[in-house]
RNA sequence: GGCUGGAUGGCAGAGUGGUCAUGCAGCGGACUGCAACUCCGUGUACGCCGGUUCGAUUCCGACUCCAGCCUCCA
């Protein structure tokens, strides 16, 4: 029975689609301006596992993920670059998809991008400016009505009065009230815009996704994910306008990932503290900061540390040592014991930390049955191999992951296996100081031998 | 200030009203020419103060500290 901790009802329930065997997800993606860093990479990471795992549990899921590519921080830094907001946003985007392939991220069934969905948008703020939801300012702007929506703040415990007590009043506004949210912004001369019943504009970033969402996966549906800093006012903006337009629950599942943080600070762009996809990867194995990024509950916050980094890599050598030690197998004998226990953990609101202990555990009885030749190593192994693909974890070949690729200025698999093939000439001559020196040379430059009946193998330590 | 969540052994990180998390690191042993890998064994823990209980790290309350949101941010 599969366990959801859901941001609206802060507990652990029950999972139950609305329509049965069949799930609708949708997570707010990035807004295109920039590169992704580590905290989008989370978001990413977080809710392939729990696609894959649903998908792995037999349910047929749609994945939407959109994509924000029309914004102020967007025509701010396509000025800036003196490009089109076109260019950039393409850049952009392509740039996130190659990021998270190497993450072996899925794509999304669905990628909305928000200027596709113009028409879809003015309708919906029409809908609401009908029903008396959202109203047309002195400006030209269009704005939603909040305290005309009773229920809310309910995802995130807001009080209105409370939040009109806070907020800022600006020079200007041509709002009714402080905390009405922009669902349409006039443009200024010389921006990017669409034609409208309010005149030329762009949309606000929350009706985007009430829009797409609606288009995509209908007025109800059941998953809603996001990251850390979406429930307010994102999503709680989301919820307004959907509700008050189509009269109807607009998510029964809210979920949201934990924050990336770098010395006890969150990882985010406005601070400056954040690392982007490409680099930490011109550094580490894709597979490596996957598996980092999983290595705790979604919900908690994780801290991003060289240090993290390198036991993560560890990890991963324990496994992949394994793999290459065992035997070839493709049968792994379906759902046994260990499949079940691996299920547990995961039906536990996607408790990878859990289900990486059940993998350890795995790898440990599996290392025994190599040892000891005993039959079922080849199945242990496959099975450990595709309940680590649950996970996008443990695909690659192990000689591969364990050995790495070749760098610019290091020694290269060639001439490590010509050192190793050195090493053991002197060691059937019973040289061993000679032996052991070509060792120690190759220890240097991060090259560990491993020396078994079958011969000498290597890795590259991360 | 309001709203969320957290405080676990050297580090990372799950979990539970009373016997094991798990990984890395440490220690002892097996294997090895010596190592590495692997295996066997092993130590260290639940922020602070009360309460409930036969018994609490786990439930309840106060306190301290930390983080996230309350302004664009995944």
């Amino acid at each position: 029975m599969l366990q959801i901790h859901n941001t609206l009802t802060k507990s652990k329930s029950p999972f139950t689609p609305l329509e049965k065997g069949k799930i609708r997800m949708y997570v707010c993606g990035v807004t295109v301006y920039d590169y992704c860093h580590i905290g989008h990479a989370r978001v990413m990471v977080c809710f392939d596992v729990i696609t894959r795992y649903l998908r792995y549990r037999g349910w047929d899921v749609t994945y939407v993920r959109n994509i924000t590519d029309v914004d102020d921080k967007i025509i701010k830094r396509a000025a800036e670059n003196g490009e089109s907001v076109d260019a950039l946003t393409e850049r952009m985007i392509d740039a996130m998809h190659e990021d998270e392939g190497r993450l072996s991220v899925l794509r999304p069934d669905m990628e909305p991008r928000a200027t596709a969905h113009i028409d879809d948008i003015i309708a919906l703020v029409s809908t609401l400016i009908d029903k008396g939801y959202a109203y047309c300012a002195d400006n030209g702007d269009v704005y939603y009505r909040v305290e005309k929506f009773e229920t809310y703040g309910r995802l995130t415990n807001k009080v209105v009065d409370e939040l009109k007590a806070g907020a800022r009043i600006e020079v200007g506004d041509a709002k009714e009230s402080p905390v009405d949210f922009v669902l349409w912004k006039t443009a200024k001369p010389g921006e990017v815009s669409w034609d409208s019943p309010w005149g030329p504009g762009r949309p606000g970033w929350h009706i985007e996704c009430s829009a797409m969402s609606k288009c995509c996966l209908g007025e109800t549906f059941d998953i809603h994910g996001g990251g850390p800093d979406l429930p307010f006012p994102h999503h709680e903006n989301e919820i307004a306008q959907s509700e008050a337009a189509n009269g109807c629950t607009y998510v029964n599942y809210w979920m949201h990932a934990g924050p990336v943080r770098v010395n006890e600070e969150k990882m985010s762009k406005s601070l400056g503290n954040f690392f982007t996809i490409r680099d930490v990867l011109q550094v580490y194995n894709p597979e490596v900061v996957r598996y980092f990024l999983s290595s705790v509950h979604y919900r908690s916050y994780i801290d991003y540390s060289e240090e993290s980094l390198r036991e993560a890599r560890q990890a991963l050598e324990r496994f992949y040592q394994a793999l290459r030690d065992a035997p070839e197998g493709i049968e792994d004998g379906g759902l046994g014991a260990w499949e079940e226990r691996f299920q547990e953990a995961m039906d536990d609101d996607f408790n990878t930390p859990r289900a990486m202990a059940v993998l350890f555990d795995l790898v440990s009885e599996l290392n025994k049955a190599t040892r000891d030749k005993r039959a079922d190593a080849a199945s242990l192994a496959a099975l450990l191999k595709r309940l680590g693909g649950v996970l996008g974890l443990l695909q690659q070949d192990p000689a591969a992951f364990l050995q790495g690729e070749d760098r610019d200025g290091e020694i290269t698999a060639e001439q490590i296996e010509a050192q190793i093939e050195a090493r053991n000439q002197a060691r059937r001559d019973k040289d061993f100081a000679e032996a052991d020196r070509i060792r120690d040379t190759l220890a240097e430059q991060g090259v560990v031998l491993k020396d078994s009946r079958e011969g000498t193998s290597w890795y590259r330590e991360g």
